[in-house]
RNA sequence: GCGCCUGUAGCUCAUUUGGAUAGAGCAUCGGCCUUCUAAGCCGAGGGUAGCAGGUUCGAAUCCUGCCAGGCGCACCA
């Protein structure tokens, strides 16, 4: 219907201008928008206050050329011209009926466009360094990454989800070594921790596992560990080096132990919290197409091809032993290293790479969503494949979606967390606290560049207060009233309501229709803007347009007839919408409460 | 110092990418259950959109300058 209107005003407006109304070469972009109240109609355009001062005419005026000039249209009731010069449209109740019987039989699928099956979409969230437990930081990134993901891919967009496993790097042999020192001093070994060195729970797990698999065969003399090894950093002095401390600790580690049995506690270490984080997510409902390695990445070798080919083309120079990206070229305010002095690629250059590999795999676009606190990083990232050439007709070829912390509350005090004393408030316990339910809702019905103020105890609440269960206690309402349909032992006929449909016209049905009517345009800018929130701000607005309806009216009528079987079948509608769309934000739609 | 983000009702936030009278929830006050789940509904009060300019038919939204807060400015990852 929406395209059909802008279709009638994109013609009138060409005919206007070989009439000499308007001018020939005038550009133009038809802006149709569903309104917000009903007196407005249901899409308005501001195309004549658009084109008023190019055409010389007042707003109002050109509107009425503009309305004289569309045809008649059979679901077109009628056109007004309000305001400064708004063309509002009216629709009559074919279009209604179109729209619910359009739900009622795409079902999970509405909304969906096969146009878009071409456009391959890669999304890379969460992948958070398998060093340990995701936290709740991590818990907003997965439930925003997911649920535009779902958006994107519900409106067509054919959606390949990754996480990067950062495998490589330092961070990880601290981590493999922190365990090994863990399993010397579960044999005894007395030693000052590093203060570098991972503290947390989960490592005393893992040395467990270790224990069973090796017995005590990987214990060493602990003072060979911590021969040559600098002083830790002390804080009471200030002396010290905390970095110094542990690098060299790794080596010794590395060499006491031997490659072999180095990679064995390695591999264990980083299978084990890669399990955990594997089946934190599928428990929270945040599922991986690909898990992409970045050792996998190292192999390939790929930062040579990379590097080599942003030489040829110019953008690369050498300075104090380091080869340098210049990036200021293409709008970062920095060049950056990409390999240096030691030979050594820098992070950049393998994140340069990694998205290098994306977009030879065939991509339109990639997305990757950050914690917001990387927000310098992106010009780089966006810099470096511009130099390599890389574009999309889906705009730019890496779009970013930046996500605030959340910040805990219970109640009115704030929950501290601290990650370096080793104990933080895991996603787990967030779960297991909340349910995945309020949290997957809470994380996004924010904008996710905002901050998050996360109410611990309003997310547990059973209550109005909390939007999660008023919009689930709105579709479990819906159940039901068609089980109390069933145990009448009265039937739904869905063809006799939609034959009846044009009887609705309360202002309660009206408003659904409208709300009903604004979804699929709803997710499309929803996905395309990468805003989950405007979603989770939808199902509220719905649940409550539902809830007051639910108190207005009765839909099981003592006689039935047509007009129960027409609200039975607007109740199947919202409901359906009501489902796709908590699907699509990963919360569940239960029967009843 | 430079860069990015934010500033909207007492509180937490929306505002359909510049539209019509800036809207929700919480909190406060007052009503509605012998009828499909009261985990609900209806009503009331509450605003100079940080401040000051500018752009235009029209600004919370775009531009400039201040003020306040957050984050980032590595041959770390």
């Amino acid at each position: 219907m929406k395209d059909h209107i802008n279709q009638l005003l994109q013609a009138a407006v060409v005919y206007l201008q070989t009439q000499d109304v308007l001018p020939k070469t005038l550009e133009f972009q038809i802006q149709l928008t569903h309104t917000k109240s009903p007196e407005h109609g249901d899409y308005s355009s501001n195309i004549a206050m658009v084109l008023a001062k190019a055409s010389g005419k007042n707003p109002r005026e050109l509107a009425q050329k503009i309305i004289e000039v569309i045809p008649a249209h059979e679901s077109i009731k009628k056109i007004e011209i309000a305001g400064p010069g708004f063309i509002n449209f009216f629709v009559n109740e074919s279009t209604i009926l179109d729209i619910v019987s359009g739900i009622l039989q795409e079902k999970e699928r509405y909304g969906f466009d096969p146009k878009r099956q071409s456009y391959k979409i890669n999304i890379e969230f969460v992948s958070c360094n398998p060093t340990g437990p995701l936290h709740v930081g991590h818990g907003r990134n997965a439930a925003t990454g997911a649920s535009i993901a779902n958006l994107l891919s519900t409106i067509g967009f054919k959606v390949h989800r990754e996480y990067y496993v950062n495998d490589a790097g330092r961070q990880m042999a601290i981590l493999a070594t922190s365990v090994w020192l863990r399993y010397l001093q579960s044999f005894g070994a007395k030693f000052t921790f590093p203060s570098n060195a991972y503290k947390g729970d989960y490592i005393l797990e893992i040395v467990e596992t270790l224990k069973q698999q090796i017995g005590d065969t990987f214990v060493k003399p602990i003072d060979q560990v911590f021969i040559d090894v600098p002083a830790d950093f002390d804080e009471k002095n200030n002396t010290g080096d905390k970095e110094a401390h542990i690098d060299t600790i790794i080596v010794n580690t590395q060499k006491l132990l031997g490659q072999d049995n180095y990679d064995l506690v390695f591999e264990l270490t980083l299978d084990s919290i890669l399990t955990d984080i594997r089946e934190d997510l599928g428990e929270f409902g945040v599922e991986f197409d690909e898990w992409f390695s970045e050792r996998e990445l190292l192999r390939s070798g790929t930062q040579q091809r990379v590097l080599e080919k942003l030489e040829k083309l110019g953008y690369c120079f050498e300075q104090d032993g380091a080869k340098w990206f210049r990036a200021t070229d293409f709008g970062d305010d920095k060049d950056r290293v990409l390999q240096r002095k030691n030979g050594q690629f820098t992070y950049f250059a393998n994140d340069v790479s990694y998205h290098v590999f994306k977009y030879e795999r065939g991509v339109d676009k990639m997305i990757d969503v950050f914690g917001s606190d990387h927000h310098g990083y992106v010009p780089r990232m966006q810099a470096a494949l511009k130099a390599l050439g890389y574009s999309s007709n889906l705009g730019d070829i890496l779009d970013v979606v930046l996500v605030q912390f959340a910040i805990l509350y219970r109640g009115d005090t704030r929950v501290q967390m601290s990650t370096r004393s080793g104990s933080f408030v895991t996603l787990r316990e967030l779960r297991q606290e909340v349910g995945n339910d309020a949290a997957r809702f809470f994380y996004v019905m924010r904008k996710a560049d905002q901050h998050l103020d996360f109410d611990l105890d309003l997310a547990k609440s059973q209550s109005a207060d909390n939007p999660v269960f008023y919009i689930q206690y709105a579709h479990a309402r819906i159940c039901s009233v068609f089980r109390q349909l069933k145990e009448q032992n009265l039937i739904y006929d869905e063809g006799a309501g939609l034959a009846a449909i044009a009887q609705l016209n309360s202002s309660y049905e009206q408003a659904l229709f409208r709300s009903l009517a604004s979804y699929k345009d709803l997710i499309e800018r929803a996905a395309l803007a990468y805003e989950p929130h405007r979603l989770a701000q939808y199902l509220r607005d719905l649940a409550h347009q539902f809830h007051s309806y639910y108190n207005a009216q009765r839909f099981i009528l003592e006689n039935g007839g047509e007009m129960m079987q027409a609200r039975l079948v607007l109740l199947t509608a919202v409901k359906q919408i009501m489902v796709n769309s908590l699907h699509i934000l990963g919360v569940t739609a239960p029967e009843s409460m």
